[in-house]
DNA sequence: TTGAAAGCGATACCAC
DNA sequence: GTGGTATCGCTTTCAA
């Protein structure tokens, strides 16, 4: 319980507090001490000390003083949901190689919550922010920017020029998608998304209907819109693929994994079989998908790269260093596919 | 990226700082200011200027100071592991609304990380630590306690008696596992495990081969022990399969997710069917598992439950009012069943 | 290379 | 109810 200050090391090794400071922050350079303008021997001496009367750096003080606290704060809607957590993973990864700590917290899509936890982060001294957010969150953001607080955005876009920006072109998926269908002799092609127009679905939407234009298909284009509540999805799911049987449907998209698992559910349901009735092109990633081989063709956002681009573009904001350039990454899905014969599964592009 | 500090807002008031001070950490209470012994009429002047100026508390500052900082520290193994980012989400929802933030890490099986992430988090002056050690962390741990940073053990033990300890009955579990499959008539049951010796395992084996002795069928204890990596694993278990067999093995327990989809990638490699060839339990959760109704009997671990424990007793060690039986909380692990007919998945126990 | 001393912004303690 | 002021532990000039 005891606590150990600069000043009982000073005292201890018989220098000043200052240097106890410089010995303390100094980095290793390849050899010895680099920054610090302090004598080797000296040096040597208090880091013994401190190790030997077991002084830890209290953060707040020091924080206090320099205005830097070494934290940065990442907001997602749901850290349980496994394309947050995986980003999540990578980010700490990141952040606590270079130093970084970070405090993560959910917003579970209230813009009310996010508020709150970014008025909690700005009195946490945090240097930046990475937001997921949720529809209604600009104004809390644009605090957290007004304030000086350096604020990427993933996942979601919002509107606002002082953000950073590490989106996936969704177009680009629901294209990609159709095309490798295309591609496998498909041309009754339909997808089955949500009623709430949220970019991500809207964008892959566009992306699978502009395929179909492009292909001359513009008359087999079928775009299911179910209600986002589990029940009736479920329920939706079915009478779609009882009238797709009729109307000899050859694929589905199904662009989130929720929606794949609706969709997996209905096969049970009417019996029927995944190669044999129809083909699907499934979004994000499941065990499922992985359980045959070859896997069930799914297009996944590139969780460690989102990780890095926006760690990254974060620390250039912090160093204000980032041109409106670089502000604006846009990254792109890859489809997964194959895997037989022992072989892996590997990223393919259409 | 103006700074309103208390005594802006003092000056503003024509108050005190520490007026301000007290205004600021006013909780409400039913109606107005409870326990803070301002006059209502200047404390509602100070909240209008502390808005109006758009202050906010420094925490670096009043941690400094008041020693509390509000916060504690989550370290897991993996946040991306669905199991741990689900007890994340709890324990982080659970302190956002007792007011504290959260900070999460994962150690990645490394005790050298450990040790440093809680030397950040001592540095961070986190009230207490919620944990889930990888091996060989006591070391790190004990450093915390020693410093009088309470800290709670989830998922596995460690020995000291200096820790909280919130823990699954993992040798019920593997007991619930097998009796379960005497239940559904069965008696030539095997169990495939790891070699690594970890205690949620050697417990579950424990359980296993206890339930077969206590039901006199000790001749048919059959545990396998693979190895840990992932190429080996899966021919392992094609091999166990290939023999089971011959041998006219009913049931199989898979006593992690891994070890299950390793099965499930056994059965497709030789063509068997899952009810018809072999029955399994499997642990953990996995979309696999709800697949088709009913679902794949799984035991699965009360998350919620660890978190809402694990955070409860941290509260209660930070405020030095844990007794020691209350410092070793057990839960029991639930077993998932049934679903047909559009009744959904039920708990059970044996 | 080294050290003295001035704060960072809040809380705690004590007077009034 | 209210206000002064001494810290909390550290970083950071500035001199020596």
């Amino acid at each position: 319980m005891k606590k150990v200050t600069i000043r009982d090391v000073a005292r201890e090794a018989g220098v000043s507090v200052t240097l106890v400071s410089f010995v303390m922050n100094a980095k290793m350079g390849k050899d010895g001490r680099l920054d610090c303008p302090v004598n080797p021997n000296t040096a040597a001496r208090v880091l013994d000390v401190a190790k030997r009367l077991g002084y830890r750096r209290n953060n707040a003080a020091a924080s206090l003083r320099s205005g830097r606290s070494h934290s940065i704060a990442v907001i997602v809607s749901d850290l349980a949901n496994p394309f947050f957590a995986e980003i999540c993973r990578n980010i700490e990864n990141l952040a606590y190689n270079a130093g970084y700590t970070v405090i993560f917290a959910s917003s579970e899509e209230s813009p009310e919550k996010l508020a709150h936890l970014v008025e909690t982060m700005v009195g946490y001294n945090v240097e930046g922010l990475i937001v997921a957010p949720c529809l209604g969150g600009e104004r809390a953001l644009e605090r957290a920017t007004s304030v000086g607080i350096p604020t990427v955005l993933i996942d979601r876009d919002l509107p606002g020029d002082s953000f950073g920006r590490v989106l996936v072109d969704n177009v680009d998926a629901g294209v990609m998608a159709t095309k490798y269908l295309f591609h496998q002799g498909f041309g009754k092609i339909e997808m089955i998304s949500y009623k709430l127009g949220v970019t991500s679905l809207t964008d892959r939407e566009h992306g699978y209907s502009m395929a179909m234009e492009d292909a001359g298909l513009e008359d087999e284009i079928r775009l299911h819109r179910i209600e986002y509540d589990a029940d009736a999805a479920k329920k939706g799911v079915i009478e779609i693929f009882k009238d797709a049987l009729k109307r000899g449907t050859e694929a589905f998209i199904l662009p989130t994994k929720k929606l794949a698992m609706y969709s997996f559910n209905a096969l049970n349901v009417l019996g029927l079989n995944l190669p044999k009735d129809f083909s699907f092109v499934c979004f994000d990633e499941s065990d499922i998908y992985d359980l045959k081989k070859p896997v069930i063709p799914h297009v996944v956002q590139p969780l460690a790269e989102i990780a890095e681009k926006s760690f990254t573009l974060l620390r250039k904001m912090v160093d204000s260093a980032a041109t409106e350039e670089e502000k604006n990454v846009t990254l792109k899905a890859k489809l997964i596919l194959g895997g037989r014969f022992g072989v892996q599964p590997t990223e393919a592009s259409f």
